[in-house]
RNA sequence: GGCCCGUUCGUCUAUCGGUUAGGACACCUGGUUUUCAACCAGGUAAGAGGGGUUCGACUCCCCUACGGGCUGCCA
């Protein structure tokens, strides 16, 4: 069997859109668990809207979400002369015709049977069958010479069997009266040249799909495999779009979501296996099949992203996570962490990992660490330092400074202030946080003692009695 | 307008003619607990509507409704 090639071709117009994100999750998948090839190309023929900012940044959004390519991203506007040979090819052929009716002409013609009351008016070119003796000194398109009747069949992995009347599509011009190919002809040529086996891409492609084979056939190309996949829809069921929040990946890294909670809910989102629910990437890659597409729009839930992400957070290294989360502070234009920040997060990690579910979560459990003396506590936790309870603190204080600094070690020496002082642990736990983190709800106070060491405790405490 | 695609708990989905329609998220209740969370146990909740086909339909067919897409010398 032959390899397995895959590609993601966005046009560079914009950000990555998270849909974009997931159609090239899918294609990375598909391939890399079968040991084909994922490759990238950028459909920058319309020059108008194609920018370099935005291929950087879907190149970025590829990047974050962990989707690696193979070989050079190729520029679709390069190819361009290809693109126009290929059209000639057609014409020596005879799949293709030199088409001299104005873009005018054209108008008029579709407007005049609409008059008529045609339900659909499908541009009939009177060159299509022209004698070339006929043809006149001006520049022309070239079109292709559409079969009129029968039909064109797609056998979609995703959609089923998908029959299009052929009557119901024109001739559609393969090369502009500029010269320049029109973006129909340069997705075939394309993906015919880098030997794309499996078409994997939204479904608003579904009905070119039918032209595009049609030019697959009149160059006696191997038609590829086709999967064309539902758009993502936003919370109301309407097309995801600006309104409903966050539409590019880039946000969702900003947001602080991990990359791979991201890529594990952006595949569940109209894919099923079974019940799996949580798995990693190469699990990901052993299970993903074209036949657990599902052929409805899927909603976004945010909900759901962030349960996804949790498990995905708790799972990841540590060094890896703390590699990450310094990416997302970087991302989300927040202050990088210092020298004694980072050495404390080192310590914290094993236990903030296991409750929070994005970064800045994870940074708002971790406001214990982050923070320098004097701790100014919160109004809320500033009602725990009462009279008495400063006057536990100071008596704790001195039988910390020679205990062994171990969550073994400490247990008793608290539980036994808490004793003397006639108070359960709950009653004792408030002012130790309020002294350590200036807040009332924190992690557990020897996780906080053991991440900031002894002396840091100690200081906090003392600062807290004073 | 025409053509194409879709419709199972609030959400993501399983089911591929015979199930008490399963799982996950969310939600509710209880437990655990040093606060929040996490965690554990339990619960509420679904086949768009109408016709067929069949002994039997969520599953197959048709119609309607709703949603989406395409209908360019855009991609």
């Amino acid at each position: 069997m032959s390899q397995v090639v895959t590609r993601f071709a966005p046009s560079p117009t914009g950000y990555l859109h998270i849909g974009g994100g997931r159609t090239a999750l899918f294609n990375w998948l598909y391939a890399r668990g079968r040991g084909g090839k994922f490759l990238l190309r950028i459909e920058d023929t319309d020059r108008e809207r194609s920018t370099p900012e935005a291929t950087a940044a879907i190149l970025r959004g590829l990047t974050w979400l962990g989707l690696d390519w193979d070989g050079e991203v190729v520029s679709q506007f390069e190819r361009r002369e290809r693109h126009a040979e290929v059209a000639r090819e057609m014409l020596a052929r005879g799949t293709a015709y030199k088409c001299f009716s104005t873009k005018e002409e054209v108008e008029a013609y579709r407007a005049a049977r609409e008059a008529e009351g045609a339900s659909y008016a499908v541009f009939q070119s009177p060159w299509r069958d022209a004698d070339s003796s006929t043809y006149p000194d001006a520049p022309y398109a070239i079109r292709m010479k559409a079969p009129r009747t029968g039909e064109t069949v797609i056998e979609d992995q995703v959609q089923g069997r998908v029959v299009i009347k052929n009557e119901t599509l024109d001739d559609m011009i393969v090369l502009r009266s500029d010269g320049t190919p029109v973006y129909m002809l340069a997705v075939v040529v394309d993906d015919h040249d880098m030997g794309v086996t499996h078409v994997i891409r939204g479904d608003d492609h579904l009905n070119n799909a039918a032209r595009q084979q049609m030019v697959y056939d009149a160059m006696g190309w191997t038609v590829p495999v086709w999967a064309h996949i539902p758009l993502i829809h936003g919370p109301d069921g309407k097309k995801l779009s600006k309104r409903h929040g966050a539409t590019g990946v880039e946000e969702y890294q900003a947001m602080g979501y991990p990359a791979a909670g991201m890529r594990n809910y952006l595949t569940r989102l109209g894919w099923a296996h079974g019940d799996a629910e949580i798995f990693t990437s190469d699990e990901a890659m052993k299970m993903f099949d074209l036949s657990g597409i599902g052929r409805a729009p899927a909603r976004l839930d945010f909900k759901k992203l962030e349960n996804t992400c949790g498990h995905h957070m708790a799972m990841a290294e540590d060094a890896a996570l703390l590699h990450e989360l310094e990416a997302y502070l970087v991302s989300a234009g927040r202050p990088a962490l210092t020298e004694t920040q980072r050495a404390r997060m080192q310590n914290a990690l094993g236990f903030l990992k296991k409750s929070a579910k994005t970064f800045p979560e994870l940074m708002e459990k971790a406001a214990f660490l982050l923070a320098d003396r004097p701790i100014v506590p919160e109004s809320k936790a500033a009602e725990a330092l009462d009279t008495v309870s400063r006057g536990i603190l100071s008596a704790l204080t001195p039988r910390l400074q020679n205990a062994s600094w171990t969550r073994e070690a400490l247990e008793p020496i608290l539980t036994e202030i808490a004793a003397e002082n006639g108070i359960g642990f709950g009653k004792l736990a408030a002012p130790l946080r309020a002294a350590i983190a200036g807040r009332s709800v924190t992690p557990s106070v020897y996780d906080m003692m053991l991440t900031i060491g002894r002396d840091e405790t100690v200081a906090r405490l003392a600062d807290a009695a004073r």
